[in-house]
DNA sequence: CTAAATTAGTTAACTTAATTAACTAAATCT
DNA sequence: AGATTTAGTTAATTAAGTTAACTAATTTAG
């Protein structure tokens, strides 16, 4: 039995649409060639002729994952102005789109970046690139916002793997150990601006 | 060709190690029975005589694991006092055993703990008893306490990550951003103690 | 000291996933 | 209308995990 309408035919897009849908269905094992094409009711090979194999159909939902995370700060961010507002609502915003979409989180920060991948690391890169120019008015040297940079996303992209991973199991809210967290790294950025450098 | 004497056969910690070995040369995707069966020369069913299966198998090498980073840590926490070391001894110490062994760190960070598990759960909160303990020192409500322990594991960890992940590329020191981030972090915890509880 | 019971291994067979190759027929283009 | 593309198909290969049935060396009990 042949092929449909070409209407009807599928795009890599909905190839990536129906994996991303299995990954939050059935978490990361259904990430796969197999699982994919069932979903879309298709035999697997089909899927080859959208997305080459395994590795690039996980690649292809990793880059869809990170547009989605950059469109769902710069939503939640829309008319924020002050940094240290704006600091806050960003790593809100992470933990929550972590919490919606735990799967998703996953795959987005287990993706490995290649510094040669000329797709990725920009895409990466301009995600990450609000954090510099909400640490720009702090008014740090280079290298310190470097650093800033570093540790502020160190700190809540760790907070959510640990909190993720089942291992934050003490009696206090987490939602509470969260906003202390973020409350004392604006603080740790102010102390970095202060140092001398050694 | 039965099986060989009862001295030569293999214990379960001979199948982990092995298994450990296999992780360490290739990576997180030789975690298998089948895999592991070859480097011990035997048949893969033959594992299941000391581990029953794969998920079996990529428990206990987590907890072996984590067994080790615990005695790495004490190793070189030994004879230090002073919290503020402490707390820097142990941050490079953890960095230090990413580094050294990048897959066991990855699985050891991935092993999802469920709150039920006798096993683990007491494992690894024993093992992240040390941080209790030294900040203590800083006198801290309990509260308090753990909000600090949280948010230092989050960044430590955190940053080794990102670190891993390749995602760390600015032209800047990694070495010298993790010392910032230790120093910085120390500040934080001192804020913390300092804050008014809303 | 022999006979029974254990048990660490085996082989054989099944399932599922990824992948490649060869094929088919609907849609498009001249 | 006929040639070409191409989105799907089926068939076959490889590899992993798993179960079941078997085997023979070791241990243990009488």
């Amino acid at each position: 039995m042949g092929r449909p309408t070409k209407e009807n035919s599928l795009t890599p897009q909905d190839v990536i649409a129906a994996a991303i849908a299995c990954l939050d269905r059935e978490g990361e094992s259904a990430l796969g060639v197999n699982r994919v094409a069932r979903e879309l009711g298709i035999k697997p090979p089909a899927i080859y002729k959208h997305l080459d194999g395994n590795a690039a159909l996980r690649r292809a939902v990793a880059l869809s994952i990170w547009q989605q995370y950059a469109a769902w700060c710069r939503q939640r961010l829309n008319g924020v102005n002050s940094p240290c507002e704006m600091l806050k609502v960003g790593g809100h915003a992470t933990r929550e789109f972590a919490r919606s979409y735990p799967p998703r989180y996953r795959v987005m920060m287990q993706f490995q970046l290649y510094s040669e991948d000329t797709v990725a690391a920009p895409l990466i890169r301009e995600t990450l690139d609000f954090m510099r120019r909400v640490l720009q008015s702090y008014d740090l040297s280079e290298a310190k916002l470097i650093d800033a940079m570093r540790m502020v996303n160190a700190a809540i992209n760790g907070f959510i793997a640990v909190e993720q991973a089942g291992l934050l199991t003490l009696e206090r809210s987490t939602d509470a150990s969260f906003e202390v967290m973020l409350d004392a790294l604006i603080v740790a950025i102010q102390h970095i601006r202060d140092a001398s450098v050694e």
